[in-house]
RNA sequence: GGACAGGUGGCCGAGUGGUUAAAGGCAGCAGACUGUAAAUCUGCCCGUGCAAGCGUACGCUAGUUCGAAUCUAGCCCUGUCCA
């Protein structure tokens, strides 16, 4: 059995590209992975998924626990066997959906109380629990439990917050360890919190770096606090938690956000974007966002983005996509969300490489010179 | 030839005397989307104007009325049925 590893290939400035080993496979950090909630990531065959150049995918607690349910998933032989993807898979552990679902649930000390958005019935997460679904889906990476306030609230709301969520991390701790067997080989994830405030970041990341995490992620930043905010606080926050260790931004994000973030020295992301646009006619190109149900793009011969190595790039143009997307075609969702997981992917490998090479800050500056167009 | 039913903004379709530049849907034109309640949501959508406003508008014409998409008459057209 693979133990999780982590090793660092070489760093430029802040930024650093790396190999993250587990039982399931490598990663190559800086990463993105695709989201997966519901055992799917929407709209592609997970070949098709790794084909883009993935080497790790998302699923959600929250969304598994309620369909098909964590107990039937592991009866069905886990996530991997169940959806077809042999690979590693992080899971969520719930905590974003405490904000999300914030109309639908409770929350106390112990846990979270929901109403299903799909018929009502009453579930409860709590660490445990949520740690113990996480093992029957047979997850990988296994996220801490933990509330995700958005970034607005008051600053004492977000410093009880906080705390309950370092008291949850180490529950989540103590019930991943009691896994047993479950622990050979699966990671276990603390998630920082505290927004944007560097007191309250810096006592969090002690917390979990006292507890002993496998990695660590950056919770509770692009929920609605804007770029610059973002970018402010995560000049400081990677920097707080250990070196040694993948950093994760949970939910982030867009392209000029990656890699403004690998500039500060974040080594793995996930974000629906890519998908959800890719259903919704906004196609990612090195020239920025594109949204294909313009007018414009309805003679347009060439392809979507000229530099792109993907299929649909290779194979569909501007106007054969504009005309999928007005038409509302399945197949349109298809092809722009693989061609923005692959051009998502084909950004963290050109960071990586540029990287490794040490000319990564030259590539971000040529990179948000084009993409924003200034 | 006759009997019914009907003609509303690009399309479908509400509206049967004033609060109607006229519901709603579609199409169209834009925008948003960040650990997915999203193949979703939001805005605009007669002309002109920054706007107040002005000008046009509910098949056509003529009426009734303070006021008509709404009532009356004639005409034109469409559908169904009967000859």
């Amino acid at each position: 059995m693979t133990r999780f590893s982590f090793t660092i290939h070489a760093t430029s400035g802040k930024a650093r590209t790396g190999t993250i080993q587990m039982r399931r496979g490598e990663i190559r950090t800086p990463a993105f992975m695709p989201v997966g909630t519901a055992a799917t990531v929407k709209a592609m065959k997970p070949e098709t998924v790794r084909a883009t150049g993935a080497d790790i995918i998302l699923g959600n607690t929250y969304h598994l626990m309620l369909r098909p349910g964590a107990e039937r998933m592991a009866r069905l032989g886990g996530l991997h066997k169940f959806m077809n993807w042999p690979r590693p898979i992080l899971t969520d552990s719930g905590g974003y959906q405490v904000m999300s679902l914030s109309d639908l649930r409770k929350i106390t000390e112990d846990g979270v109380t929901f109403a299903s958005h799909l018929d009502g019935s009453r579930h409860m997460l709590s660490p445990e629990r949520s740690i113990e679904i996480q093992r029957l889906l047979g997850s990988d990476i296994v996220m801490a439990f933990d509330e995700c306030p958005r970034a607005d609230r008051p600053r004492d709301e977000i410093a009880r917050s906080m705390e309950m969520s370092m008291r949850w991390a180490q529950r989540s701790r103590d019930a991943f360890d009691a896994g047993g067997d479950h622990a050979e080989g699966a990671a276990l994830f603390g998630i920082q919190q505290g927004a944007l405030d560097e007191d309250l970041r810096r006592h969090s990341a002690q917390v979990l770096s006292e507890i002993g995490f496998d990695g660590y992620a950056i919770g509770g930043l692009a929920v609605g606090e804007g770029q610059e905010a973002m970018f402010a606080t995560l000049d400081f926050t990677p920097d707080q938690l250990p070196a040694d260790r993948p950093r994760y931004l949970m939910g982030v994000g867009k392209p000029d956000d990656l890699v403004g973030a690998v500039e500060r020295g974040v080594d793995m992301f996930d974000c629906v974007l890519p998908s959800r646009s890719g259903r919704n006619g906004q196609g990612f190109t090195w020239r920025g966002p594109v949204n294909l149900r313009n007018a414009r793009h309805a003679e347009d011969t060439g392809p979507l983005d000229e530099r792109c190595t993907c299929y649909t790039c290779a194979n569909y143009s501007r106007a054969y996509l504009h005309h999928l997307h007005k038409g509302g075609e399945i197949l349109g969702a298809m092809l722009l969300t693989e061609h923005n997981l692959a051009f998502y992917q084909q950004l963290m490998q050109a960071m990586r490489e540029t990287i490794a090479a040490g000319t990564f800050g030259e590539f971000a500056s040529v990179f948000r010179r084009d993409y924003l167009g200034r």
